[in-house]
DNA sequence: AGAGCTTCCCAAAGCGCTTTGGATTTGTTT
DNA sequence: AAACAAATCCAAAGCGCTTTGGGAAGCTCT
């Protein structure tokens, strides 16, 4: 069933069919009410591309999907991002449209999605530092939204994250409040903005304690469960080995507290552990009672709110750039206590 | 840049342009040559929309992902399944639309799909027994390829499936060959089709060992951490525990693992664990040893040969309905053993 | 009763592409 | 050299929608 076919069977012309469904004042309330049940009956839905072609809007938003060639890595937060991001297209009439590329391959895709006209905006996910993106987004005025920032970028941009350093900041003041001097960050890749954001609240905390920045109680690298295992069995090896991680992922975290276990140790007595938590629906921080001490920010959240301020910065072109962040929460949970004393 | 512009540009009329991009055999090498240079030099690429509504086709395939409105749950294998399937796409020209849908709108998703034209074929995910949506899709006439199989379903579909009751059976045979008696499985819901096939598998290998089915040892449910966590710790604190389990994901068996340990166990001595391992990039099963037993299949790899499969399907629309299942690989980890004599 | 408004509806153009049905040029045959 | 075929290219229609620019009724007002 498409637009002629109906206005036909309604014995009325395509004009005040599709002014009537869309809610223009230019047709009496009777007729409206006659064409949309009669919308509804023939189960009738505008095609999709046709109206694209003549109103020059996509009704799509792109997510471009990076996954490294070196890693083969799906960033795990992805799915949940994305489930928060569909909720709001869902409700807006959006569509989503998902490219998955490798980085060699990503400003051709953005490049291509803008020529073809196949999206009214995007959101650029995985931000590094300096990332080349916003730049080039710019300059294709594509509008786009970041979820999270660009350190060294200095273009405006509309963006969402969460406040990382703070976290990381407060997690450690949190561990140093307990006793402890010898604090482990087992961190994301530090090329990752996010990554670097924590790093320098750790530091922050560290520092404003007077504590000194050791190199060996810090590593950088993919948040996976292995990782985080091999990294915390090999400080907890060290002459002076930590008594507190900071994790920047519970899957990492997982990895953290085994390594701990097979040192014989005990998570919570004899180290402490505080993760990020990103609230994946598949991977939560207990139940009543949350396991690892956190700091909490839904991802989901964060994928609603952020495509709605899409939405919102593509309705209104003129406003001026969006800037969200999000406050994480501090959750207690059995993973930390006082520092060991030494013996 | 459109086809009118790049035309005038080169001198020639849009018919020609188009079918020298289009590959068609009535414009000579020379200008077919000039054509492809120019597109290249002003970047052209021709609008989705305006083609798809050209040629009728959509140039998109549709994932409707479920979420279902009682967990909220986001399939964690979704990721990488996603990454697959979009490299076929990426490949081969097409376009990946995404809809986060609730249970309840599922079937209100895939006709407007239908009849908004938005698509030429969908994947369906997360298959259920007596899955309504075979007879919906067959119905509709919209072109799908099933991720899993449906139980109970005569009519004819193309999909791709692991070899869940293989696997499982083949898992449950290996433990019963190291002298375990006690086996317990830790299973996905079972409403979902793999779920199901595998609890077969693994009743079929009892009943050929005449081992009773104690449903004590059984449990259904997500498929997360906690949840293995807990079932696990409950088993074993049966008067008669398991000595090994069965689980359905990688993230259960991290669960039962810890609930293993909680009860002052050893897994791999004490107590044995068979885990199916989908190869998440973020989730790995160990470096080069595995850690976990498994049976083991790539979901990313499932991802791409489904998408090949369906976007195959919609070219040949005469073909009969394609069935593609997958062996899985059984690795041996650390965390088997032969089941502990009894004292 | 006619001017001037609304109200309600329509015909037709246009969005950017593909494709049909020629038209023109060039090459080949007899 | 005429006749025909092959090789190239083009104008225009059409895909399904929105939107512009009216036009025909039906009112109100003087």
């Amino acid at each position: 069933m498409n637009l002629k076919e109906l206005s036909k069977n309604l014995g009325l012309s395509q004009t005040t069919v599709s002014r009537a469904l869309n809610g223009y004042p230019e047709v009496s309330a009777a007729t409206r009410h006659r064409v949309e049940r009669a919308a509804k009956e023939f189960n009738y839905h505008p095609s999709t591309r046709a109206k694209g072609l003549a109103t020059g809007r996509a009704l799509a938003i792109g997510h471009v999907i990076p996954v490294s060639t070196k890693h083969e890595m799906v960033n795990p937060v992805f799915g949940d991002f994305i489930a928060g991001a569909g909720e709001t297209y869902a409700r807006n009439g959006f569509e989503m449209i998902l490219s998955i590329v490798d980085d060699l391959n990503e400003e051709q895709i953005y490049r291509s999605l803008k020529s073809r006209r196949a999206v009214d905006g995007v959101i650029v996910h995985g931000p590094r530092i300096d990332d080349p993106r916003i730049a080039l987004l710019t300059s294709l005025e594509l509008p786009f939204a970041v979820h999270g920032q660009v350190t060294h970028c200095d273009l405006p941009y509309t963006f969402l994250d969460v406040n990382n350093h703070e976290a990381f900041e407060q997690a450690t003041d949190y561990l140093f409040d307990l006793g402890h001097r010898r604090i482990a960050l087992v961190n994301g890749l530090e090329n990752m903005d996010f990554a670097h954001r924590r790093r320098c609240g750790y530091e922050a905390s560290l520092r404003s304690h007077g504590i000194p920045i050791d190199t060996a109680l810090m590593c950088s690298n993919e948040m996976t469960e292995i990782i985080g295992y091999e990294a915390a069995y090999k400080q907890l090896a060290l002459p002076n080995p930590p008594t507190a991680f900071l994790c920047a992922s519970l899957i990492s975290a997982l990895g953290v507290r085994r390594a701990i276990e097979d040192h014989g140790l005990t998570m919570g007595k004899d180290v402490s552990v505080i993760t990020h938590d990103d609230v994946l629906s598949y991977l939560q921080n207990g139940g009543d009672t949350p396991i690892f001490t956190a700091t909490r920010s839904s991802v989901r959240t964060a994928g609603r709110r952020l495509a709605e301020v899409l939405l919102n910065t593509i309705e209104h072109t003129t406003k001026p750039p969006q800037r969200v962040i999000l406050e994480c929460e501090f959750v207690v949970g059995q993973s930390t206590g006082p520092a060991p004393r030494k013996d």
